[in-house]
DNA sequence: ACGCTGACTATTA
DNA sequence: CTAATAGCCAGCG
């Protein structure tokens, strides 16, 4: 974690390789999330070519805060719509909020209409 | 080096 | 619906 703190390079294009430019990449690929629009961690995992490495989309999230440009980590739910990383914001009700002032719905921690606002970086990024 | 953990996901019961 | 299992892999004690 504290290792990462830091990015030498946060806004280095996708350079998916040994260093902690996965950081980088899932970063730069979340803050290319429209505003109303969603995606999950799967998917950011899959675009960068880690399909099966969801949870280190999540980790990388976890480091979010500490990312230069601001990281729309409200945009990122889990496969479901499900707003599984909530308690992870300064309070559990900031990512619920952050999503409505974008005009998504919320219910019960479900993103409504989630099929349709769902973005999938492979396909909109022409992966 | 080892075992545990986790903002995940899929499958099975 | 919940629970258990199994992959996943970087960090941490």
């Amino acid at each position: 974690m504290r290792k990462y703190r830091k990015l030498p390079n946060n806004n280095l294009p996708f350079a998916v390789g040994k260093n902690d430019s996965f950081f980088a990449a899932v970063y730069d690929v979340v803050r290319q999330i429209p505003k109303g629009r969603v995606t999950s961690y799967g998917a950011i995992g899959a675009a960068l070519g880690a399909k099966s490495s969801a949870r280190m989309v999540g980790w990388a999230m976890n480091n979010a805060h500490a990312i230069i440009p601001k990281v729309p980590a409200h945009r990122v739910v889990n496969r479901q719509g499900l707003l599984t990383g909530k308690m992870h914001f300064a309070h559990p009700k900031a990512m619920q909020e952050a999503l409505e002032r974008e005009n998504i719905i919320v219910k019960e921690d479900q993103v409504q209409d989630f099929q349709q606002i769902f973005w999938d970086p492979i396909v909109e990024l022409s992966l």
